[in-house]
DNA sequence: TGACAGTGGGT
DNA sequence: ACCCAC
DNA sequence: GTCA
């Protein structure tokens, strides 16, 4: 809302910088070669020339006008970047400074200042003149326009009724008809930000099939609740809405940014929790992790049974989902592939460039999208388990991923190993590769088996047998020390695990398969310092670290998405500080992934200002208790007769000293109870206190020397 | 307006 | 440094 | 995309 009101604002007070600053370049299509210019400029680049209109496509074709390169860029390095013999002579290689220039500038400035291409005889001036001519095309072009819609009419859509009427009436004349439909831009209505995502992930294309649309609500229901089976709470009221949505999540993920994607998974993990059918608005906008924008695709969906906006998506969308699913290549690759023309699995394979990897992703293209039963993971985990008994029969070897979280399917086996002893894991996964590979059962490595200390193994396998498929396999090796945090990482799920290191984040902690540090010193979001490991024997323990009450592995599975956050179990987010203390038992509950926890203490560091806090009460508990015994020893060792004779016959200071003491005393049980609570209560609080700034050993320990050396 | 997990291998 | 994966 |  705030967005929208200050864009509208400022084209009101205004206008004409509003203008000014929106050259028109909607007659430029530019390669932009990012090396030499660096990744994060050359998207600021594009992102600026497609909000103005323009377009930047990723590999030379017949609709380019020019080509923008660093200065110091040779054209030779273009042309090899480019992989082409040579650059038509209709397309300009100009210095990316020109397109700086014609932002900030706000127009559209003469190219020929600009223009790299070498200088070869005579054709050059022939070329400039072209290039010259047309440029003055665009120019004029711009001149008699006026710029701002095609903007304002993508706010328009994309926010349904939201946008006021001010901005479209008074601003329309050309039709802007073409609302770049580059891919799934749907950008915000703010100006200015050119918004420098450069993140790429979030989720390969979701390999469930997309359930074909329109299928009617009531039937859903019904099906779903009998087919969705055992492991989900209640089933998904709304799969018509999530299935809609999931479409555009895995568009963004694949193409755009992962945070875009996150959101829209966020969301969609909302939804299908969501207890019943959606059917109000004020449903839909109270949903967490749905805002004002998805709301209204949701409503839109609610209210239509269709999302318009699914109309509008890229249609190379579907080729570069397709390129996404083999292992290896991400949305990077998938789009350098779909712009060189590649559109199917077959033009990959006699056309694309592969890496190793992903020529192996591509010859097991349709088996790697399949996950197999649990029992045929369980059949996996024995024979690398054989395996690696025979190497060492104290060698422990457990599958973990999804098969340790119970699911029915895996699309994977992810197998860790280690050794009790400590030490005998050590150059086991060399030997272990080897006995599985003599034996047939490897087909393929995806990490190169050629390091020695190796911990990480990603390949492929498959049982001995006929109609046996070649599926992912994952092995890890870890120091024993490490076997909790490694075992929890492995286990998953991915969304349980970014949840808990969150969490683990949010107090000043960091949890990594590794190990949980308490400690962490971060200036800003970059760590300082690593913080040290606490000690951890089990999985228990880390919850206990954190503060969460222990979770099965089969509780891990966060088919919803979601951050850690504290809310109160009225629903008001009570906001932050993990660290928050529980003065009404039960109060305060943990929201993760969609399921409640109840929290007990969590260690606190100095990084919590509440740790000094802590630090002063515990201290001054030392103080209080010391001051409780010494009275106690004090005031009890003086008898009643002696203080009534100081009362009478001592200095006029004693007598009056005395005289104030003697009522306290005289209550002689009254006192001792009083005392020795207090002094029992200060000592007892101690380590309370003490354990939630260090860890209980220590807690302990020094509490006592404290209470012995201040107290008795 | 910045964060949205933390790590390791491949190129 | 980037991409991709767990 | 959402949240704080
Ligand atoms: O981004 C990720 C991906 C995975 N993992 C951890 C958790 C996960 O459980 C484990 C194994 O990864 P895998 O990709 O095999 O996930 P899975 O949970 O086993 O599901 P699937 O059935 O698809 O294999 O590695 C992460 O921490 N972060
Ligand atoms: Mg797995």
């Amino acid at each position: 809302m705030s967005r929208k009101r200050k864009s509208s604002e400022g084209l009101n007070e205004n206008p004409k910088k509003a203008i000014k600053l929106r050259p028109d370049l909607s007659e430029i299509t530019a390669v932009i070669v990012e090396v030499g210019l660096g990744k994060t400029r050359a998207e600021i680049l594009a992102n600026q020339l497609a909000r103005r209109g323009g377009k930047r496509i990723k590999q030379l074709d017949s609709s380019a006008t020019h080509v923008l390169i660093d200065k110091k860029l040779s054209v030779e390095r273009v042309k090899k970047y480019l992989c082409v013999k040579d650059i038509p002579k209709e397309v300009a290689v100009v210095d990316s400074d020109w397109l700086s220039t014609c932002l900030s500038e706000g127009k559209l400035v003469a190219v020929d200042e600009y223009i790299l291409r070498e200088v070869k005889s005579s054709d050059t001036a022939s070329a400039c003149e072209l290039r010259k001519s047309r440029v003055e095309e665009i120019v004029s072009d711009v001149g008699g326009e006026e710029v701002e819609h095609s903007e304002s009419f993508n706010v328009d859509v994309g926010m349904g009724t939201g946008g006021e009427t001010t901005g479209t009436s008074t601003v329309f004349s050309r039709s802007p008809v073409k609302y770049s439909v580059v891919g799934l831009q749907d950008r915000s209505g703010d100006d200015g930000s050119d918004y420098t995502d450069s993140g790429d992930e979030e989720s390969k294309s979701d390999r469930s099939p997309v359930v074909s649309p329109n299928v009617s609500p009531e039937k859903l229901q019904t099906t779903l609740v009998c087919t969705q089976a055992s492991t989900s709470n209640q089933g998904n009221h709304n799969q018509f809405i999530t299935d809609k949505l999931q479409v555009l999540a895995t568009a963004y993920a694949n193409t755009k940014d992962q945070w875009r994607a996150l959101g829209y998974k966020k969301a969609i993990a909302s939804i299908k929790n969501y207890h019943k059918k959606l059917e109000t608005w004020e449903e839909c906008n109270n949903l967490p992790f749905v805002g004002e924008r998805l709301a209204k695709k949701i409503w839109e969906i609610v209210q239509t049974g269709h999302l318009r906006r699914l109309d509008h998506v890229d249609p190379k969308q579907d080729a570069i989902n397709l390129f996404v699913g083999v292992w290896g290549a991400g949305p990077t690759a998938a789009e350098t592939w779909v712009s060189q023309g590649l559109k199917t699995l077959q033009d990959l394979k006699n056309h694309g460039k592969l890496t190793r990897q992903q020529q192996i992703g591509l010859k097991y293209y349709d088996e790697f999208l399949e996950r197999m039963s649990r029992e045929e993971a369980g059949k996996i985990e024995e024979v690398v388990k054989k395996a690696a008994l025979d190497i060492n029969p104290g060698l422990e070897a457990f599958a973990c991923g999804s098969f340790r979280r119970g699911k029915p399917t895996c699309g994977d086996v992810d197998i860790i190993v280690s050794h009790p002893d400590g030490k005998s894991h050590e150059g086991v996964m060399a030997r272990l590769l080897e006995i599985l590979k003599s034996s047939g059962f490897l087909t393929d490595d995806l990490t190169l088996a050629e390091n020695g200390m190796q911990r990480k193994y990603l390949g492929v396998c498959k049982l001995p047998g006929e109609n046996t498929k070649h599926r992912r396999l994952d092995i890890i090796v870890v120091p024993y020390n490490e076997w909790a945090c490694a075992l929890l990482y492995f286990t998953g799920s991915d969304y349980f695990n970014r949840s808990m290191r969150l969490l683990a984040k949010n107090n000043g902690m960091s949890l990594s398969e590794h190990s949980l540090n308490t400690g962490v010193i971060r200036k800003g979001n970059e760590k300082i310092f690593e913080g040290t490991p606490l000690p951890v024997c089990t999985e228990k323990d880390v919850f206990d670290y954190l503060g969460l009450e222990y979770r099965g592995p089969h509780e891990r599975d966060c088919g919803k998405v979601g951050v850690i956050s504290c809310r109160r179990r009225d629903g008001l987010v009570f906001l932050e500080e993990m660290s928050y203390i529980c003065v009404k038992e039960d109060e305060i509950s943990l929201m993760c992934n969609g399921t409640r926890y109840d929290r007990h203490e969590v260690p606190l560091n100095y990084k919590d200002s509440k740790f000094w806090i802590y630090l002063g009460t515990y201290l001054g508990l030392v103080l209080f208790a010391g001051l409780m015994s010494g009275l106690t020893m004090g005031l009890l060792s003086l008898d009643v007769l002696s203080l009534k004779v100081l009362q009478r016959g001592g200095k006029p200071i004693e007598k009056k000293y005395a005289s104030k003491i003697l009522p306290i005393v005289e209550k002689h049980h009254l006192l001792l109870v009083t005392l020795l609570l207090a002094n029992a209560a200060a000592v007892e609080s101690m380590p309370i206190f003490m354990d939630r700034i260090s860890t209980p050993v220590i807690a302990i320990v020094v509490s006592v020397t404290a209470v012995l050396l201040f107290g008795e």
